[in-house]
Parts: C-alpha cells; structure tokens; sequence
DNA sequence: CACATTTGACCCAC
DNA sequence: GTGGGTCAAATGTG
C-alpha cells in the first residue's frame, strides 16, 4: 500500500484529537514520501561518492520522523480512552491483617516512550535504586495530593535494549479537579474513532487467556485486500523474529504507527504498526497493549 | 517567593 | 536484616 505522491492526507474529526491525528497522518505521510524518494536515489546507482551523503540524510530524516510521530502516538495513546474503564480504573480491595483492614490498591501499567505525558500533573517526591532493575524507580504523586487526590504512580526504565523505553505503573485513581480535563475522559471518543481506520491491523487471537495467533490485515489501497495470517504457538513465547518482520515490512503495510486496544477481561485484541519499528515496537505494542499483564505473560524483550 | 526536584533518613512489610 | 515506599529538609528554578 504506497500512498502516490500527489494523494491528500485523510481529513479527521475536528477536535483536538483529530488535529493530533492529522498531525501525525502528515508526518506518517512524509516518511512514506521520504522513502520513495530514498528509493528513487538509491535506484539511480553508478555514482556512490555523491550519493553517500544523501543517504545518511535520509536516514537522518527518516528517523527524526519516527521519533515525532513515536511522541506524538505516545501522547496521543495516553490523553484518550483507549483503554476500557476496567483496566484504566484501578480497583482496590480490603485485606484484612490481623485485627487491621488494610487496602490494597490494584495497580495498573503501560508501558510508553518517553515524554510519558499522561495529562495530569504530578509531583516528583522520591527516587530509588531498585534491586532488581538496573535503573532507578522513580515516585510520583499527584499536584493536588492537599485536595485529597490519592493518585500516585512509579516510572521505571524498561529493562530492554531501547532506553526511552518507560514502565509506568499507577496506582489510587484521580480524584482531583484534574480529573475533569477533557482530554483524559472525552466521552465522545470511541474506540472506533481510534482504531485504524487504515491498513495494518495486528489483531491477536486469545484462547483461555493465552495468545493464539497473529493475523496482520492490510485493507486500505493494499493490492490484494486479503488477511495474512502469522501462526504463533503462545505470542508470549515469539522468537520468530524473521516472520513477524516480514510481515510487518511487507509492503502493502504501511500507516500509522501503532495503536493499541484492550477489550473484555485485558486481552489486547488488536493493535497496529508500521514497518519503520519493525520487531522493536512489536515488543513495545505487545507489552503495552497489554499494561498490566506482562509480569503474567513475560513478554521478551527482542 | 512559590513551587518542583533531589536525596538521605526513616518506616514498615516480609 | 533487607528492600521498597514515603517523608522532609535542602536545593534548584522561573
């Protein structure tokens, strides 16, 4: 699915999110761009020297792009509702210790590149250095803890190759004022606003809480509209790296990208991505579309 | 000056 | 005793 040169960008809702989404069609637009014309240099050949240099350009550029539209999804995923109430609602339950109740906050986790920018505002009040992790834990609350908002959350650097790569875990909801911004709770959203209406959609097949397999549609402008099919054993257990790349560079599946969404008990069902992350934010998409259950499943790290 | 961050000390569950 | 979470004084920043 190649986006001829001349093609206009979709026109989106008009609301913040739709800019948002504009934004980031453009810039997704450009790198698509941006590589046809790579390709177009790199097939004239016969001239290396002078051509040395371009490329590294376009590399340059090309990468500068991902990371604008890694932020701009990043932000993006974070200030709507992708996520069902359930799991973006921790719960709490009361546990009795001896003669005391004590309660139990239920966190919750995404995993997200940095700025990790969720839309409210905290206050940094501690930082360790934990046994386990190579990197420091650090402790966050909410602005508004005077008003009585319990909310707190830990950001940890993931344990992986990639080191913008965050943990954030949150506990006790909001109960400030903040809570009120509508960028977080905008009803209005639905997830099938938010889900590609593009090609690419990486959805995963549960069965019994286990992952079945990976399907990887292409439908917008794909010359064949057909659904490829990845058959994993247990998508927790992937290490068929080469499979899953040639899929995800596959031509016809280019977009945005990535989303990811979470439905029934917090299986993630489906998500999308785009060749220029490749395997690295297939880890990525896999752990935070399923926030919350990687210490269940253990996702690897590639 | 007000607010945020840093960091060593303290608390507490295990 | 140890490790993780929180407190609070010191320090930084706009």
């Amino acid at each position: 699915m190649m986006m001829g040169a001349m093609e206009k960008p979709l026109i989106m809702a008009n609301n913040a999110f739709g800019e948002t989404e504009m934004a980031i069609q453009e810039i997704t637009r450009g790198y698509q761009l941006t590589k046809q014309i790579q390709s177009m240099v790199s097939k004239l050949g016969g001239e290396p020297a002078p051509l040395q240099l371009p490329g590294v350009l376009f590399d340059e550029v090309l990468q500068a792009l991902t990371m604008a539209l890694t932020n701009l999804k990043s932000t993006t995923s974070s200030s709507v509702c992708l996520i069902s109430d359930d799991h973006r609602t921790n719960t709490s339950i009361e546990i009795k210790s001896g003669s005391r109740k004590r309660r139990k906050v239920i966190p919750w986790t995404k995993v997200t590149y940095a700025p990790h920018d969720d839309g409210y505002q905290w206050r940094k009040y501690g930082q360790k250095n934990i046994q386990k992790s190579k990197s420091s834990r650090s402790y966050y609350r909410c602005t508004y803890k005077d008003e009585g908002c319990r909310a707190t959350k830990h950001v940890e650097e993931k344990d992986c190759n990639d080191p913008h790569l965050f943990s954030v875990t949150y506990y006790e909801n909001h109960t400030c004022r903040a809570n009120s911004d509508p960028i977080i709770t905008t009803p209005e959203i639905e997830l099938d606003q938010l889900l590609p209406k593009e090609p690419n959609l990486f959805s995963f097949e549960s069965n019994d809480n286990m992952f079945s397999s990976l399907k990887v549609s292409g439908t917008q402008q794909s010359v064949n509209e057909q659904e490829r099919s990845v058959d994993l054993q247990n998508i927790h257990n992937i290490n068929d790296k080469a499979s899953i790349e040639s899929v995800a560079n596959s031509e016809d599946c280019l977009g945005p990208i990535f989303e990811a969404c979470s439905e029934g008990e917090g299986i993630p069902t489906s998500a999308c991505l785009s060749p220029p992350w490749e395997v690295m934010s297939m880890d990525f998409l896999v752990q935070y579309s399923s926030f919350g259950y990687d210490d269940i499943f253990g996702f690897p790290c590639f």
